[in-house]
DNA sequence: CTTGACTCCGTACCATACTACGCATCTTAT
DNA sequence: ATAAGATGCGTAGTATGGTACGGAGTCAAG
C-alpha cells in the first residue's frame, strides 16, 4: 500500500502542508504513523479523507461540520439511535442545500435561456428571483 | 411598497445591523436611499437580496461569488454572449456541488439503514465512501 | 418636550481557517 | 560523504467575514 510523507500528501490533495498539520492539530486527521525521524507517514486512508475534508469545505460545511461528519459511525460505543438521529439531522440539512441550489440553478438555466434569444435587457437582477418559493 | 430602516431589515432578515453596512462597503447591497436624517432606507428588493446573500453564503459561496451571482444580468451595457459565458461557468459549478452533496447524502441514507437493520458496528468512517466515484 | 430606543460614522476588535517563518534534523541523489 | 531539499515544531502573521464601541444626532410614544 502507498505510503506518503506529508509533502506528497499535500501535493496530492492540492493543499499546503501547513494545513495537515492544522487539521491534525483540530483532529480532523488522525495522528499518523511517524518514522523513526518523526517524519508523518500517511496512506490511501489518510489521502481520502483529506479530499472529502477539501471538497465538504467548498460545499459550505465549517470544519467542526466536517469533523461531525467524519465522525458519523456505529461504532461499538455509540448508541444506533443516537447515530441515526444525528445522521438524519444532517440529511435535512443536505436536502435543504440541494433544494436550494437547484433554484439558483433553475435561475441561471433561464437566464442561459434569454440570452440564446436575445431578449431585451432588464437591467433587473434576475437572481433575485431565487428566493421567491 | 413597505420600507424599512435597517434595525428593521436586519431583524426580518436574521443578521446584524453592522452586516448591512458591512455589505453595503462591499457593494453587495446598493446604496440605499436616506432619510433627511440621513437614516437609512430598504424597501422589499433589498430584503430579497439580502436574503440570497444569507443562503447563498450558508450554502458555500464567498462574498465575492455572490457578488458574481448578483451582477448576472444583460444590461444595455453587458453583451448577450460575455454573460451567457459566465452563466455556464456557474452553471457548471453548481452542477458539481448539487452532484457531490448527492453522493453524501446517499452514503448518510445507508447508514440510517444500517441502523434501522441494527447492523454490526464497523469503525470504519462511512463518510469516507463519499469520495470514491 | 422629554426620554428611551434607533441610527449615524469611523475605527478597533474578533473568530475561523489557514500560511509563513526560523532553525534543527532527516532524506536522498550524486 | 555531502549538499539540496523535505520535515519537525512552536509561534506569529494573514485573509475573510463579520461584530462591537462610542459619542452625536434622530425618532416617536407619552
Amino acid at each position: 500500500m502507498a505510503e506518503y510523507f506529508v509533502g506528497q500528501l499535500a501535493k496530492k490533495v492540492g493543499v499546503n502542508v501547513e494545513t495537515i498539520r492544522y487539521y491534525e492539530r483540530l483532529k480532523l486527521l488522525p495522528k499518523p504513523k511517524r518514522r523513526e525521524s518523526r517524519y508523518r507517514v500517511y496512506d490511501e486512508t489518510d489521502l481520502k479523507r483529506l479530499l472529502f475534508i477539501k471538497r465538504a469545505k467548498e460545499l459550505g460545511f465549517t470544519l467542526r461540520e466536517i469533523k461531525e461528519l467524519l465522525e458519523l459511525k456505529i461504532s461499538s460505543k455509540t448508541k444506533c439511535g443516537d447515530v441515526k438521529h444525528l445522521t438524519e439531522h444532517k440529511l435535512q440539512d443536505i436536502d435543504n442545500r440541494i433544494k436550494d441550489l437547484k433554484k439558483i440553478r433553475s435561475v441561471l438555466v433561464k437566464l442561459i435561456n434569454q440570452c440564446i434569444n436575445e431578449e431585451v435587457s432588464s437591467d433587473e437582477c434576475p437572481i433575485l428571483e431565487t428566493i421567491e418559493l
